[in-house]
RNA sequence: GCCCUCGUAGCUCAAUGGAUAGAGCACGCGCCUCCUAAGCGCGGGAUGCAGGUUCGAUUCCUGCCGGGGGCACCA
């Protein structure tokens, strides 16, 4: 659960349920009241629309319900509020006191590391599948959005309070890694590369770099394991350049070997439970009864198994390993799938919701006024290597992170090479670094003691935009359950320069070494320090680097 | 044809039932004796169309239009 007293905005939410509770007396509200920051600065600092909520119950007009809370509320906060009003069809606008954002600050600061930590209930245990490119080529751009996406939504889900595992499933078995060996085997040998098979240049230096490439002792399935383990090998390099770690490469051949092998298990299993049938020769599973329009085959006449029976054994482990929740990063083109592997999941005995496909959209990159084509067959693609080296690891995991993943992506190249300095992670990046500068010039004495002080009953009223600066800071927490909630780490991106740029606003109107008053300027070196802590926190989040001088 | 998904400023994107729909880029005009001008201020500009539900709809529902994707004993 979540550390209620390093939270401000939980407290705030507390102190309403109990105003709220002296309100209705014995009614229900239909909903739980919100408790939100009004988009206008004159309808104060909180809003709550608990009264419009109450009306039906009550059966009394929302203002009036309103003008009760707002003395209920007075009641509940004390001194920590300075107004409460009730605006419009029966909203209450709470500006609360500078001793309540002093306090929030100290709240804030006091949890370092950790603010907005821990508020997933309950903490589960879930596996994030994501990328598992088929490993016949290099990392593509395009990857970059699902390994950008699973990466940091896996950090976001960690840091809210999840055991969160990462995963990368290796297509390692099957016809499309036999024709990766064949084409690898004809450029060796400067034959033609057969019709089915890989055309880029990079086959050839594989080739190159497989002393058996061209030798006819060496047959071509063994060729083909060779050059799966080559180009694994730079995709995973790739990544980890991308700051993508996954705790596991799961090979799909590991699922035929052994005896039973996985996909044996799995199929043992669903037939245990009687969801597996045969028909015109071929296995079948009766997905129908979960929810898909046919159901799908498992072994084809003649004995072979589908990748549908892979996948089933590879959810089968996933499970068997401890994991409660399985979410799978799909691109567009597999979401016609994800019935089946609901079915397949549900036939396991699971319950259907715990298996999350989140179908990612397209990512086009535009090079004049073209689409570039990426097909890995013709060889014509841009690869993750050539988009880092173009426009840098920084900016390329933020435009991929910054848009949600159920739209299409138009990534203009002109525009990444041209224009890379007005890219808004550079502003992020540059906050941070200012607030590096500026805590550099007042020495580390002040700033330890600034951090230890208690902001509380210290007198003075603050400026308007060191208390929005506390605000948006005192936002993270609800921030990162909605990003966790929803599976949406754009959300975090768009936080990030949200808070660089109210920063920015306290940095032009309030000085920080030069403060007025030794007591000002201490309570700014505090701000400035908690600032510079949430954005290093947030950009981490994002993988995208926070650096101390720009 | 059927199914899924997305249409918000010139462009890239925010906003999951709240009040006058927010940023960045681009554009126009102003700001460096001043803690980093990679910055700041001011200005014009948007919810595809038509209905419905609601006190209130970019948000939920229906239809239409437009983009993308999917409808294999392929991988």
């Amino acid at each position: 659960m979540m550390d209620v007293s390093n939270d401000p905005v939980s407290d705030l939410r507390a102190a309403l349920d109990r105003a709220v509770a002296s309100v209705r007396g014995g009614h229900a509200a239909a909903a739980p009241p919100s408790l939100e920051r009004p988009k206008r600065a004159a309808q104060g600092e909180f809003a709550t629309n608990a009264a419009m909520l109450l009306a039906p119950a009550l059966a009394e007009p929302p203002r009036e319900i309103a003008q009760r809370l707002c003395d209920a509320l007075q009641d509940e906060l004390g001194a920590n509020l300075a107004a409460v009003t009730v605006a419009g069809p029966g909203f209450v606008n709470l500006t609360l006191a500078s001793s309540w954002h002093r306090g929030a600050l100290g709240a804030v600061l006091a949890a370092g590391d950790r603010f907005g930590a821990g508020g997933a209930a309950p903490p589960e245990r879930i596996l994030v599948e994501f990328v598992s490119a088929n490993p016949t080529g290099p990392v593509v751009a395009a990857s970059g959005r699902h390994a950008a996406f699973g990466d940091t939504l896996a950090r976001i889900l960690s840091h809210y309070g999840h055991t969160v595992g990462r995963e990368y499933y290796v297509n390692d078995f099957g016809s499309q890694v036999l024709h990766l060996g064949a084409s690898v085997r004809a450029r060796a040998l400067g034959e033609p590369v057969p019709e089915e098979g890989y055309q880029g240049d990079y086959v050839a230096k594989i080739a190159a770099a497989l002393p058996d490439a061209a030798n006819p002792s060496v047959p071509v399935s063994d060729l083909s394991q060779q050059a799966v383990t080559h180009l694994l090998e730079e995709i995973r390099a790739t990544l980890h350049r991308y700051r993508v770690d996954y705790d596991r490469f799961f090979s799909e051949r590991s699922l035929h070997e052994g005896s039973p092998s996985g996909v044996e298990a799995a199929i043992a299993e669903l037939t245990e439970a009687g969801h597996v049938y045969e028909h015109d020769g071929a296995v079948w599973l009766r997905t129908t009864d979960f929810g898909d329009d046919k159901d799908r085959v498992l072994y084809r006449t003649g004995g072979d198994h589908t990748y549908f029976a892979s996948d089933i054994a590879y959810m089968q482990s996933k499970r068997d390993r401890g994991w409660e929740r399985q979410i799978l990063v799909l691109g567009a083109d597999h979401h016609g799938y994800v019935p089946r592997l609901r079915a397949a999941f549900a036939s396991l005995g699971e319950a259907p919701d715990r298996l999350e496909a989140l179908i990612m959209q397209l990512v086009h990159l535009v090079e004049g006024d073209e689409r570039a084509k990426m097909s890995k067959r013709r060889g014509e693609f841009v690869t993750l290597d050539d988009l880092l080296d173009e426009i840098g690891i920084d900016a390329t995991r933020y435009f991929m992170l910054q848009s949600s993943h159920d739209r299409t992506l138009d990534l203009n190249l002109d525009l990444a090479r041209a224009q890379s300095n007005d890219n808004p992670v550079y502003y992020i990046q540059y906050a941070h670094a200012r607030i590096h500068s500026v805590l550099g010039r007042v020495g580390p004495d002040t700033l330890a003691g600034a951090r230890a002080a208690g902001w509380v009953d210290a007198p003075g009223e603050l400026e308007a935009s060191e208390r929005e600066l506390i605000l948006k800071l005192c936002g993270l927490p609800e921030e990162i359950a909605e990003a966790s909630l929803r599976r949406a780490p754009h959300r975090i991106a768009a936080y990030a320069l949200g808070l660089a740029q109210q920063f920015t606003a306290f940095y032009r109107d309030c000085p920080i070494a030069g403060a007025p008053s030794e007591e000002g300027r201490a309570f700014r070196v505090a701000l400035a320090s908690a600032t510079g802590g949430v954005l290093r926190l947030v950009l981490e989040m994002l993988g995208v680097s926070a650096p101390t001088s720009m």
